[in-house]
DNA sequence: CATGAATGAGTCTTCATTCAT
DNA sequence: AATGAATGAAGACTCATTCAT
C-alpha cells in the first residue's frame, strides 16, 4: 500500500523516479516472463534485463544481487496476497463462521488468481533456500491474521486455535495450488470457490464448540 | 519394494551387481542429503558424488545426466506413495466414508511422515520443468484411486465426484506440505492425523447426498 | 577483404565494435597458433582464450560454440582462396591453355602460400564432419569456376569437362599439400610453380580435342 | 607379408594365438567402424571395445594406448599401400614410361580403392600429431620407390628426378583424395584410372629429356 | 546514469586408464 | 587372461558480476 501510492505520489514531482519506476516494473515484468518461459534453473540477470528493455548494468543498479531481484519480486507478490487476507479477516471479525469463511476464501482465490502465471511463476522462487524465511514470515503473518479472527467468531470456540487456523491454512493452500497446476483452471473456477468453502466450514464446524451465551 | 527384493536376488548370484546396487544406494541417499544440507540449485553432481563417496565419473555411469538422477530419486519417492495411496484406497473399497478417511490419511500421513527428510527435500526437485508431467501422471494416478474408491461408499453418493477427489486431494496435501515445511512436524504429528481426518471427512459429508437404498 | 574494410568502417563510427573487431581478431589468430603448435586434438577453447589474451567468457561472446570458432577460421581461410581462384579465373575466359594454367596456377599458389602456417594449420578442421558439407561447397564453387573458364579456351574444346575440371583440381591439390607438409616448402618454391604448371598444361594438352575453327 | 604370414602359421601352432589375432582382428574393424560411424574425436575406446565384442580390459591387453591402436590400424593401411607400390614400381624397372606409368597408377588406385571405406576412415588419423612422422616415413618410402625407378626409364632421363617425383606422388595422391571425398567414387572409377594415367604421363613426358644412346 | 564487453569461478560431462574380481 | 566398475583429470560451456567508456 505504502509502495503503491507513494511511488505514484513521488512520480509525479520527481520526473526521474518515475522513469525508475517505469524501469523496476519493467524489470519485474520480465522476471515473471523469463520464470514463466524458461524457469527459475535459467533465468539469468542478461535475459530479464533483455526482455526488460535495458541493459545487464541498469539492472544491477536497481538490484544489486540476482537474489535481491527475485526476492523483491516474490515480496511484491506475497505483500499483496497477505494484506489482502488480513483485510479480509480483520473485516469480519465479529462475524458468523459462515460469514468468515465465505469472506477469506473469496478473497484468497482472488488475490491467487487475479495474477494465474505470476503465482504459478514464483512457486520455485518461494522455495529457494534465501526466501524460505521470508515467506515462513508471511505464513505466520497470515495465520495471525486467521486466527484472530476466529477467536472472534460469534458462534464458535475453538479447543486449539493454533491448530485450527493451521489446517484451515493448509485448506485453503492445498487446493488452490493444485488448481494452478492444472491445465486449465480458469474452466473449474466457478465451481471451485464454492467447493473450497465446503471444505473450510466442514472442517470448522465439526471443531467448533457452540458458544457459551452466558460468559 | 519389488525393487529391493528383485535386485537382492540378483545380488547373491552376481556379485558384482551387489556393488553396483551398493553404489546406487548410496548415491540415492547422498542426493537426498546434499538436497537437504544446500538445495537444489546448489546440488551438483560433484558434491552428490563425494557424499556419496564415490567419484563423479561412477555417478555418471549409473545417471547419464544430473537430470536422470533427479528424477530417478523423485521416482522412487513418488512411486511409493502412489502405490500406498492405492492400496489403501483399494482396501476400503464398499466402506463407509469414515472409514474411508481414516484409512486413506492414515496411509497418507505414514508415507509422507516416514521419510520426512525425503519428502521435504524433494519439493524443488518436483517442481523442475522436466519432471512436471511425470509428477502430473502420479498426480492422476492419485486421484483416479480416490475416485474409484469414493464411487463405492456405503453410504454416500456424491454429484460430480471428479471435483470431489480433486478437493479431497487438494486437502490432503495442503496441510500436510504445511506440516513438512514447518520446524518441529514430529511434535503436532498426534493430533494432526486426527485433525486431517475432521478436514477430510467434514467436506465429504458436506458433499455426499444419502445413498438411495433400493436402487 | 570486404570484412575487414566493412568493420573497419564501422569502428570507426562505433568504439566499442573497434575493440569487439580486435578481440575477434586476437581470437582467430590465437586459434591458428594453438592449431599449429598443439594440433586440433589438443585445442581447448581456453587454450585459444590464453593465447589471445582474453577470458574464456570473451570467446564465448563471439563464438557460441567450440565449432563455430573453427568453422569461422576455417570459412575465412576457404573464402579467400576460392574468391581468390574464381577472379583468376574469370580474368582468362577466353584465353588459350597455357595462359589460363599460368594464371590459374599462379593465384592458387600464391593463396595458399602467403599464408603457408593457416593453410598447414586448417587441414585437420577441414577434415571435421561438421565442416565436412561446407568444404564440399567451396570445393563446387572452385571446380564450377575452373570449368567455365576451360570451356572458354581459345585452342581446346573437351570431351569431358566435367572430369577434366575434375583432374585439374586433384592436380593442383595433390602437390600442393604435399608442399605444405614439407619440411621447408619456401626452398622449392620456385621450381615449384613451373612444375605445376607443367603438370597440369601437360595434362590438359592430352586431353584437349584442337578447336574447329569454322564453328 | 611377414605379419600375415606369420600370423597365419603361429596361429595353426599355437591355438591361443589364434584366437589372439581373431581378437586383434576384430578391434581394428570395430575401429574402422567406429571411425566411419563417429568420426575421430568420437572414438572411445569403450565404443571401440563393444563393437569389438571384447571388453575394454581386453583391448588394453593388446594395445597399451588409445594411440597405440590408432597407429596400428593406421599402419596395417599404409604398410599394405606402400608395399604394393614398391612391388609395383620394382616391377618395371628399365620399362619405358608408358608402362611405369600404367603399372603405378594401377597398383596405386587398386590399393586405395579396395578398402575405400578404411583409407576414407584413416586420413584424420594420418593427420594427427602423433603420427605424422610416421606417414612422413611412409611418404618416403613410397618416393624413394618411384624415384628408383624413373631413374632406370628406358625412355627417358629427368633433370631433378627428386622434384619430379615428388609431383609425380602429389599428381597421384590430389585426384585420390578428391575420388574419396567424393560422393560416388564407384561410379567415375573406370574412366578415373585412365584420366589419372594421362595426368601422370602428360607431366612425366613434358619433364623427359630423350635418352641419350651412347651414354 | 546507462551500456555491454569482459571476467573467471563453477558446472556438467566425457573418457583414457587402472585394477579388484 | 578377461571383465567392467571405478577413477579423476580435463574439457566445453554458463552466468553473476564488474567496470571502462
Amino acid at each position: 500500500m505504502r509502495i503503491d501510492n507513494g511511488q505514484g505520489l513521488d512520480a509525479r514531482k520527481q520526473p526521474q523516479q518515475a522513469r525508475s519506476q517505469a524501469t523496476v516494473d519493467a524489470i519485474f515484468d520480465a522476471t515473471i516472463q523469463v520464470l514463466l518461459a524458461e524457469g527459475l534453473q535459467r533465468l539469468t540477470t542478461i535475459r530479464v534485463a533483455e526482455r526488460a528493455g535495458v541493459s545487464v548494468g541498469t539492472l544491477y543498479q536497481y538490484f544489486p544481487q540476482k537474489q535481491a531481484l527475485l526476492f523483491a519480486v516474490l515480496q511484491r507478490h506475497l505483500e499483496r496476497i497477505v494484506r489482502t487476507m488480513e483485510d479480509a479477516a480483520a473485516s469480519v471479525h465479529n462475524a458468523c463462521l459462515s460469514t468468515m469463511v465465505e469472506t477469506v476464501v473469496s478473497a484468497f482465490v482472488k488475490a491467487k488468481t487475479e495474477d494465474l502465471d505470476e503465482a504459478r511463476a514464483l512457486y520455485a522462487v518461494a522455495l529457494e533456500l534465501d526466501s524460505r524465511s521470508y515467506v515462513r514470515q508471511v505464513g505466520a503473518r497470515n495465520r495471525v491474521a486467521l486466527e484472530a479472527m476466529l477467536k472472534t467468531a460469534s458462534d464458535a470456540d475453538f479447543d486449539d486455535v493454533g491448530m485450527t487456523t493451521f489446517m484451515l491454512t493448509g485448506a485453503l493452500l492445498g487446493p488452490i495450488r493444485l488448481l494452478l497446476e492444472a491445465k486449465s483452471p480458469q474452466s473449474m473456477m466457478r465451481k471451485f470457490r464454492h467447493q473450497l468453502e465446503s471444505l473450510c466450514l466442514g472442517y470448522l464446524e465439526r471443531e467448533a464448540r457452540p458458544k457459551r451465551l452466558a460468559d
